[in-house]
DNA sequence: CGTTCGTTTGAATCCCATCAATTGTGGTGG
DNA sequence: CCACCACAATTGATGGGATTCAAACGAACG
């Protein structure tokens, strides 16, 4: 069993503790197809050194990553699995739309069941139950790996979602 | 209801969003007595640009936060009541042992069980049952609101605890 | 008159037992 | 990989009682 802490989009930069901190306490994978850059951390640190404006951006990363983490832990820890789910997906479409890589056209969620499950510390059925419910209530629709939205503002009242732990705006 | 996210010994320092984010997504609260010095945005900010191993030191106790954050997810997302509850208590007790300003006597926690409840994500009734199942397993022994460790090593067998993530001995 | 010492009171906290709801398990088929 | 079903297990909800602790009060005594 395996628990999903974390979700980038194309652009963000990556796994960031690599700069500073020995040892690794969680692995990485890609949902879908795409291509990755590497910085050697000499190179990075010579660049931070020389340019404190770029430390000072992804220190700011780092910090909007750490509301993101306690928001999950809320997330996780105190809502019920349809509450949870439409959280994140509320999540997951305003960090989709706001990414300047992404062609924000529909809204596809490219994950498993299961792996929504692994996000939200779910079981694969349980999260087919839910979504099953939210799709019954008029909120989403949901076909083979792909989940569209069809009330924005019905889902964020489910999710409770209320995205200013984002921090969207301040992307340093 | 509430949900704590983070827990810090005397000596630490808090709140570094504060210092390049705008929004407060959450809020403080003392657990026992205790004094609290506050530095200025302004002050801190100088400091760093002219000692840049400060901003170094800061960003790194910053990772290492994260860190400890995506092991909360997947405390509260993956595993049950019991040891849920086992993995707090040895986190906790690690990291009292392992910070300078406090005496490291006996292991005491001061939390009510509904403080405790709120930190993994449960009800205090729950945590009552489950603590007197730990009690009764001889792993721990509780009083009024003092936990005692019986079986340190039960105790990390029961909460799967590996305490890697802490990243201790790097603390910056 | 002020001090000392019990008593009362009330607020937290803890504990326990019952019942109900959410969530997990296992299995089948598409 | 998704959908669905029946059943089981974990966890939550509610209510009541026991315990601790401290503040408030009052009576006896110097």
């Amino acid at each position: 069993l395996r628990q999903i802490v974390s979700l980038h989009n194309p652009g963000e930069a990556l796994d960031l503790q690599q700069l500073l901190l020995d040892v690794a306490d969680h692995s990485l994978r890609m949902l879908t197809g795409g291509e990755v850059a590497t910085v050697g951390h000499r190179v990075l640190l010579d660049l931070i050194a020389r340019r404190p404006e770029v430390g000072s951006a992804i220190f700011k990363a780092t910090l909007i990553e750490g509301s993101i983490f306690r928001e999950w832990v809320l997330n996780v820890g105190r809502r019920d699995a349809r509450t949870r789910i439409a959280h994140f997906l509320c999540e997951f479409y305003v960090r989709l739309r706001k990414s300047p890589w992404v062609e924000a056209e529909g809204f596809d969620l490219p994950m498993t069941q299961e792996q929504l499950a692994d996000v939200t510390g779910l079981t694969p059925v349980h999260i087919n139950r839910t979504l099953k419910g939210l799709e019954k209530e008029g909120l989403i629709r949901c076909s083979r790996r792909s989940i569209a939205l069809v009330s924005w503002r019905g889902l964020q009242e489910a999710g409770q979602f209320d995205g200013r732990y984002l921090h969207l705006g301040q992307a340093a």
